[in-house]
DNA sequence: CTATTTCTTTGACTTATGTCAAAGCGCTTT
DNA sequence: AAAGCGCTTTGACATAAGTCAAAGAAATAG
């Protein structure tokens, strides 16, 4: 219990809420574990509730008539996900799955939707959360419609960069997965990748990518182009 | 007031509020009137507060490096944007233009947030509304990054048509315009309107289009291909 | 430690869509 | 009605990225 309450207190969904509202919250949060790719709900299904990680990452995906998948989002610890089903009623707008060993916390939506009639702080939290989650839509939109892969690729190193402060990154999905965020395929993704190391942009070595010139990578960003 | 009360109940952000709580939103929220083409707001603008359409169009739209705009929403009537700068507290993340002679209600942060810090009700519809909205940019990002031009068009004309229950579409939009939407140019657009007017889809008449083969249609927004 | 499966890379080819330029069409304005 | 303007269409062309197929590498299992 003690332990549920300092993961939820570092969540950003419930950040500053006071202790009661945790106990609460710990209260009808129900934890629940998965293997590396099980799936947690399909697009479609009834919308009972929503998630939390506490360890492990759940991809999130749109899949096509073909078969080809888009990833919406890929969730790490302290990150949730499903609350849009508890507010419009419908059912969940996508596919979920662990792409590693995974720990939830499951929260009902009527014992949490009556938690939060009562408590306006917790309501802006989400909405908050919620705004947030709508703007990084708004880019990966303008990211797919208007760039060209290799300047979404290059935007996404660099974010990953900036996140480990590092010029090595560690990659830690695989590049299929990774094109599939970039809305691509892996053969693409591949070439580029050549290409960028041809032009000593990056360095490759397995699942490690090195930065050896951020400025270039930024242009690339900018203007989507590949010489 | 009684008739900006009338307005605000029909709007769904608003849905279903009692006569106090009208008053009370009706007290905070500023007329603006905008002549057609007028910015409302700019990308990265403080967001100050919120607004909601009374009557005309507002286009919120992104601009690339190159110039080139996708347009991520057409809001009309009773419908709100900019909510997500409220609660995020940070800039607005879009332009935003009037399209059409326009009239506004801006709800400014403070009083806003002051009052929905007492409100849960008026909190929890505006957690149903970004879910929507979150739900429809889900919708749009699959389709611009799964689809081909022809299937997010064919898709497009199938939801005008359920809109107005009719085969005749009025485009309300120039074809520019809906070009952007689509996430192509008015170049592409134009040929395959032309490709499925050739192929008995449809027929073209200025700005109205007939729907002639509707399975044709879905079968097009299903796995977007056209012949 | 080898075997088997899965992921990644490379090559040859096709195609949808963007670019650039020019012509056509429908408006409004005078 | 003529002139001028913006929007739309058409044509010729360039190219990014997808498809299919096969070879290489890496990870996992036996």
């Amino acid at each position: 219990m003690v332990d549920v309450i300092r993961q939820l207190a570092g969540m950003p969904l419930f950040a500053g809420l006071s202790k009661a509202q945790y106990e609460a919250l710990a209260r009808i949060g129900i934890r629940r574990s998965f293997q590396k790719g099980e799936r947690v709900f399909s697009e479609g299904d009834d919308g009972i509730g929503f998630y939390m990680v506490t360890e492990g990452r759940v991809k999130i995906f749109r899949v096509s008539a073909e078969g080809k998948e888009q990833i919406l989002h890929l969730f790490g610890p302290g990150e949730s996900f499903g609350e849009v089903s508890v507010f419009t009623g419908r059912g969940f707008p996508a596919d979920a799955v662990t792409s590693l060993q995974t720990t939830l916390l499951f929260f009902p939506r009527m014992a949490f939707s009556a938690l939060i009639q009562k408590d306006p702080a917790l309501a802006l939290n989400m909405l908050g959360q919620l705004s947030m989650r709508l703007r990084h839509f708004a880019d990966l939109i303008e990211d797919l419609s208007l760039k060209e892969v290799p300047g979404r690729l290059a935007k996404y190193l660099l974010f990953l960069s900036s996140k480990e402060g590092d010029r090595e990154i560690a990659l830690d999905v695989s590049k299929g997965q990774l094109a599939s965020v970039l809305g691509t395929i892996p053969e693409t993704l591949s070439r580029i990748l050549a290409k960028m190391h041809r032009q000593g942009l990056i360095r490759l070595r397995g699942a490690r990518i090195l930065i050896l010139d951020r400025r270039g990578l930024e242009g690339i960003a900018l203007d989507g182009k590949l010489g």
